[in-house]
DNA sequence: TCCTTAGTTCAAAAGTTATTGAACAATTGG
DNA sequence: CCAATTGTTCAATAACTTTTGAACTAAGGA
C-alpha cells in the first residue's frame, strides 16, 4: 500500500455507483475481477484510454475504494477490494460484475488480442 | 405509460449505475423500493429537492429505466421497473437497495415526518 | 552514469450534469 | 369559466468530470 485509500468503512455507495458507471472504469474492474488475485499493472489497461487518462480512472478507483494500488518498483499492482466491497456492500459488485459481463456493447480489456493456443 | 421509456433490452448498466450514482436519486428509488407496489407521485419527494430539479431527476430515473411515470390526470404515478432490471441485471437492484438501506448518511424521503400512530 | 520504462502531475480545454427561476400546459374542483 | 394543483420546459449558470499534452519523478538495467 503506498497511495490514500479509503478505508472500509469509509467507503461510499453513491461514489461507488457513480465511479462504476464510467464504461471504461467498468472494463478495468470487470478485467480484474476476471484475474482475481493476480495483481495487474497500468499497462494491461492501455487499450481502454491513453496513460494519462488510465491515471486518472485508476485514481477514481482507488478513491472510491474499489482498487487498491501497490506501488513495486516503478510499477503499480492493482487489485480488487472484493473482501472490503463484498463486507460493505453484499452482492453488489458480483451482480455488477455479473450485469457487465452479459453486455455485449462495454468496452473490455484484450477485446482486440490474438488468442495463444498450445 | 406516457413517456418515453427503453424497452428491457435497451437498459444499459453504466447508464444505470451512473443514474444511481446521485444521492437524491438514490433517496428516489430507496422509497420506490419501500413502498413497492404502491404507485407515488412526485410530490412525495419534495423534502428531496425543488420541484423543477426533481422533474430533472425523475427524467434521469424514467430514462434509464430504473422508473416507469405514468399520467393520470394532472399527475405522474411512479414505480419502480423491478420486474425489469431484475430480469436485465439479476440482484443488482436488491443488492443497491440492501446498501442504501444500511448507509447512515445518505439523503432519505420523509425522515422528518411526524409519525402517525392510531 | 545514462537511458528506458512506468506511471504521475499539472494546467487547459471540452464536455456533461445539476440547480435555479420564470413561464408554461393540462387537469380538476368550485 | 376561474383558480388551484401538478408537473414540465426553457435558458442561464454553476459545478463537476473527462480528456489532452507536456513536463516530471523514480526505479532499474546496460
Amino acid at each position: 500500500m503506498s497511495l490514500p485509500h479509503p478505508t472500509t468503512d469509509q467507503i461510499s455507495l453513491p461514489i461507488v455507483l457513480a465511479v462504476l458507471g464510467d464504461p471504461t472504469r467498468l472494463a478495468i474492474v470487470r478485467y480484474l475481477a476476471s484475474k482475481e488475485g493476480v495483481p495487474l499493472n497500468c499497462s494491461k489497461f492501455l487499450d481502454l484510454a491513453s496513460k494519462t487518462n488510465l491515471s486518472y480512472h485508476l485514481a477514481k478507483l482507488r478513491e472510491a475504494g474499489v482498487t487498491r494500488s501497490e506501488a513495486v518498483g516503478t510499477s503499480r499492482l492493482i487489485t480488487l477490494r472484493r473482501d472490503d466491497l463484498d463486507k460493505r456492500f453484499p452482492g453488489l459488485l458480483d451482480s455488477v460484475i455479473a450485469a457487465a459481463d452479459s453486455d455485449k456493447d462495454l468496452p473490455a480489456v484484450g477485446v482486440s488480442e490474438v488468442e495463444v493456443s498450445a
